[in-house]
DNA sequence: TCGGATCCATTTTTT
DNA sequence: ATGGATCCGA
């Protein structure tokens, strides 16, 4: 193949990332902007250009879906032969391989284990429970899961943090624990690998390169292990975005880009900067949400698509309102479109997977399909489980933990406290737990100290036989290599009855339990098709290096199941083209769909409500956001799903520019629906077409539900009385809560407010607003005592939720204790009501208020709306900082360089779309959209892409290179710092 | 004393 | 829908 066709489907940026004959190439790049296909044009190019060996060549992801997906497009283009010798999978699946291969050199066992998530916690919980330590588990296992994972990281923990004593003792306990049985962790995995690769480096002497993708969520060991791997040539890819850093909660550091580039001086870097995924719109949004991290840096996105729609952002009553307003919307953008978009073109994206009960629930009563990705595992389902742990115990006797799990699971009798029992004695007599029974009841030694009853005793014959058969059986599969792991699965589900006992414990249910075990004989079936072969995973072989070879399917298919947790929901679902996609925001990364819902956006879903980092949990949104192509929707309920206890307010994250949003979806008329297929790439039904399939009574656009929702547990509005909770039934609490009630009902909170005022947003969108004054100012008069008092208790002086101007200080800090209820009322706004539409929404919602249980604990407590933290946070709308055309910093700072050919801007594609009614996106760019400084590169010609570095963190010269690691000058950068090998 | 049943509060994100 | 704690029948 000529290099040609390698690269004509790249830009510029992409071009040269590819081709860099730099040892160590680092790139950063947005969502959108072709990371993927960037990676896997450099494999192709090293294979083909460069004359790498595939077998040669180590491709790390960090998900399953992520190395499915690279190896099925390397697949394509080098053709399935060179694509299987790549070794190619996440950091886990591959420092298993090398574990497996090579793990005898460092005393492994060659039959480890992999202890997944569940197994980690039940150890650690037995070992605090047995020795009353006075931690919390999960605690304690997050503890010892970050200390594993810092790898050689040279931060100097701030010692001053005095962890408790016992986890040190926790954390002993449970290697030891984890020794005897033989497993590894999900860490050990690394940590071993690491060692292996450090006393051992030959069994990496072949490696040429090393490619690594969503580096920024690599934690300390793993860039151990990325250094080690390429120990031999030190030639490293890596492409990344600290934008989107979600798993700083798996001690991901960012700050490992900055270690590359001081470890390895001469790294090209390189930026793309090219969006081809979002309309522009979704792409200021999105920019607009992940500026209010100050302390990030920034970067350009150039929207290749043209506006497109505004973003949403929709009010609902409550929960299950939010899931019936998802599924009218959804069946509203089908039915516009033509079918042009389908269901499988649409995702809801979900900071938590338990959010998903109400869009289930709601899409279950619209019978529309989907799929759920993320969220509960098929591997976790209790049968699944159950047989698994039988297949362990069958690979891996001494897993007491197994065993412990299996043994009563049929019933067979056996109660917790002979359980417990049994364990400590098969401890005491270094005994497995297994061998502790099998010499039980078949070697004659009664050595049980708690003696079972004659029943149990038989039915113990019972599981000992059925393992020991199985046993002998995958001991034939392996010497014969057939592909009877699905047999041995079989004669196991056989002989435990395993249908009769599901049929036995759930009543109703047992037929879909049922029909997940035969998932599982799928699942298995699938794995002995494709990795039947144990060559199929097989690292390459090295001249005067010993290999293990490694067989046994069933361990292989064991691992699998641990690390692959993610069951391939690809194949076997049934028409995926009519199901829409439901996930967690962690597992949607690197997708796209033409129409993304975010639904839930409130303080305490998006600032997950135990989360720490908001950082982190801003990308996320953000991760969220730019997943969308063409329609993105933002949605808050007033209440969480728990019901009318818990008011939530829209979180800190998008309050201040909530008025940027629509208020509701968007209109499809021709011009709308003719430019969001020009953003797909798809051709749109005509109008005639599309109407005539409309079903009657359609209705076409969003408003079936209200626009300012009403709190289902406010008075009827449109009494007077009601105003001032008069005509409240008394279980409303009128004299702790009443007053405030006129307050909340408020969508938009009052911090929201003195941003958008100064902020020169402009009001139109928010007509509530401007109305309300009066209003507000009559109701702040009779409810500021009522203020006063609750910021003192609520909020306390460090919480002010103000989202300040940046040149503003904090409001608090002109106000004593005595004055805070004239803050409050400044800064307080009511929204009035829609009132044609309370009239309705007031009739129709009465009766089933009055039904609706009454919270006996109404909602005081809520926790202040927004961190403390975010007080401080700047915001930019007002100070176009990053719009200077020129003479930005990086400029000033290495004044001469050549900027060309950093310049990852391709020849802009000519939009097909006409400038219509707007003026040219690119061009003129509203004032107010942050992006807009992207108009500059157009207009200036040299495209001043790039990293701002914020203001503030001076740091020292000789620093400078690794605090802003993309400024767009790198490529002749002074190399002043050493490299370390 | 053990095992089973019933009731209760609960549910971040992933390898 | 799952795990933990408590209670009751052998």
């Amino acid at each position: 193949m000529h290099s040609d066709s390698i690269l004509k489907s790249l830009n510029k940026a992409q071009c040269r990332a590819v081709t860099s004959n730099a040892p160590t190439v680092a790139i950063l790049a947005g969502p959108g902007s072709g990371k993927t296909h960037t990676l896997t044009s450099r494999v192709v190019w090293l294979v083909q250009q460069a004359g790498y060996q595939p077998a040669d060549i180590i491709v790390a992801t960090f998900t399953v879906k992520a190395a499915r997906e690279m190896k099925e497009r390397i697949r394509k283009r080098l053709g399935e032969e060179n694509e299987r010798k790549i070794v190619l999978g996440t950091f886990h699946s591959i420092a298993r391989r090398y574990l497996a291969t090579y793990g005898k050199r460092i005393g492994l066992d060659s039959k480890f284990a992999i202890a997944d998530d569940g197994d980690s916690r039940a150890i650690i919980q037995r070992i605090i429970k047995r020795l009353d330590l006075k931690i919390e588990p999960s605690h304690a296992k997050a503890w010892i899961s970050k200390k594993k994972s810092k790898g050689t990281t040279s931060t100097p923990k701030n010692g001053k943090q005095k962890d408790h004593p016992s986890l040190d003792i926790c954390y002993r306990e449970y290697q030891e624990h984890l020794a005897r049985a033989n497993l590894l962790d999900y860490d050990d995995l690394l940590v071993r690998c690491v060692e292996l690769l450090e006393e051992h480096p030959s069994c990496v002497s072949n490696v040429q390169a090393v490619l690594i993708d969503e580096y920024q969520d690599t934690n300390g060991i793993q860039y151990d292990l990325m250094k080690l791997f390429a120990q031999a040539r030190q030639r490293i890819t890596i492409v990344g975005d600290p934008d989107q850093s979600i798993y700083g909660w798996r001690s991901a550091e960012i700050k490992n880009l900055y270690r590359l580039l001081r470890d390895y001086p001469e790294t090209d870097e390189i930026s793309l900067e090219e969006n081809y995924r979002s309309s522009q719109l979704i792409l200021d949004m999105s920019l607009k949400v992940i500026q209010q991290d100050t302390k990030r840096y920034e970067k350009v996105l150039l929207p290749v698509h043209t506006k497109g729609t505004k973003p949403v952002l929709r009010k609902l009553r409550s929960s299950p309102v939010e899931g019936e307003w998802i599924v009218s919307e959804l069946r509203r953008v089908t039915s516009m479109f033509g079918g042009s978009l389908k269901n499988e073109d649409v995702a809801v994206l979900l900071r938590s997977a338990s959010l998903s009960r109400h869009i289930e629930s709601a899409l279950g009563k619209a019978g529309i399909s989907y799929r759920m990705i993320g969220g509960h595992k098929f591997y976790e389902r209790k049968e699944i489980k159950i047989l698994l742990d039988y297949l362990r115990v069958v690979y891996q006797p001494d897993n007491n933990d197994a065993v412990a799990r299996i043994i009563n699971v049929p019933r067979r009798g056996i109660g917790e406290a002979t359980i417990k029992s049994l364990l400590e004695e098969a401890e005491k007599s270094k005994l497995s737990l297994w061998a502790l029974l099998w010499r039980h009841c078949r070697g004659g030694r009664q050595a049980t100290t708690k003696i079972r009853p004659i029943m149990e005793q038989k039915l113990n014959t019972e599981l000992l036989k059925i393992i020991s058969a199985l046993r002998k059986k995958a001991e034939q599969i392996s010497e014969m290599g057939s592909f009877s792991l699905v047999d041995l699965i079989e004669q196991l589900v056989n002989q435990l009855n395993f249908q009769k006992y599901l049929e036995a414990e759930y009543e109703e249910e047992h037929e879909q339990r049922w029909a997940n075990v035969q998932e599982l004989f799928n699942l298995a079936g699938d794995f002995a098709r494709d990795f039947g072969n144990p060559e199929e995973e097989e690292l390459p072989e090295i001249d005067e290096v010993e290999q293990a070879k490694e067989d046994d399917i069933l361990g292989r298919f064991l691992a699998n199941v641990a690390l692959a947790s993610d069951a391939q929901s690809d194949d076997k679902q049934q028409d995926k083209t009519c199901q829409i996609t439901i996930s967690t925001i962690h597992a949607a990364k690197g997708l796209e769909w033409p129409v993304v819902f975010v639904p839930s956006v409130y303080g305490g879903s998006i600032p997950h409500s135990r989360a720490d980092d908001m950082d982190e949990e801003r990308r996320l949104l953000y991760v969220a956001m730019t997943r969308a192509k063409a329609l993105l929707y933002l949605s808050c309920p007033m209440y969480g799903p728990q019901g009318l206890s818990n008011k939530v307010d829209l979180s800190p994250f998008v309050s201040s520019f909530a008025a940027a949003f629509d208020q509701k979806g968007p209109s499809f008329d021709r011009p709308v629906v003719e430019s969001i297929g020009r953003i797909l790439g798809r051709v749109v039904p005509s109008e005639k077409a599309i109407f005539d399939k409309l079903p009657p009574l359609f209705c076409p656009e969003d408003d079936k539900f209200p626009i300012e929702p009403f709190d289902p547990k406010e008075a009827d509005p449109l009494d007077p009385d009601a105003e001032t909770q008069s005509a409240r039934p008394p279980k409303k609490q009128k004299t702790r809560y009443g007053p405030s009630a006129s307050g909340e009902r408020q969508w938009k909170p009052e911090y929201a407010t003195t941003m958008e005022q100064s902020d020169g947003f402009t009001m139109s969108s928010m007509p509530a607003f401007v109305t309300a004054g009066a209003l507000a100012a009559s109701k702040v008069k009779a409810t500021s005592s009522f203020n006063a008092e609750k910021i003192d208790s609520k909020r306390g002086p460090k919480t002010d939720p103000t989202n300040r101007r940046p040149d503003q200080r904090s409001l608090l800090g002109y106000i004593t204790t005595e004055s805070k209820a004239p803050a409050t009322a400044m800064s307080r706004r009511i929204q009035p009501a829609d009132y044609s539409l309370a009239r309705y929404e007031a009739a129709a919602s009465r009766a089933a208020r009055l039904a609706a249980p009454q919270p006996n604990n109404v909602c005081n407590e809520r926790k202040p709306a927004i961190d403390p933290e975010f007080a401080r946070h700047k915001i930019r709308g007002s100070k176009p900082i990053s719009r200077s055309p020129i003479g930005r910093p990086a400029t000033s700072e290495l004044p001469g360089r050549e900027y060309a050919c950093f310049s990852s801007s391709p020849p802009r594609q000519e939009s097909p779309e006409p400038p219509k009614d707007e003026p040219s996106a690119t061009v003129a760019a509203p004032p107010k959209a942050c992006t807009s400084f992207h108009s500059t590169t157009f207009t200036a010609m040299k495209p001043v892409g790039g990293v701002r570095r914020p203001v503030g963190l001076g740091p020292p010269p000789s620093m400078d290179r690794l605090r802003k690691p993309f400024k767009p000058l790198t490529i002749n950068r002074p190399q002043s710092q050493p490299r370390k090998p």
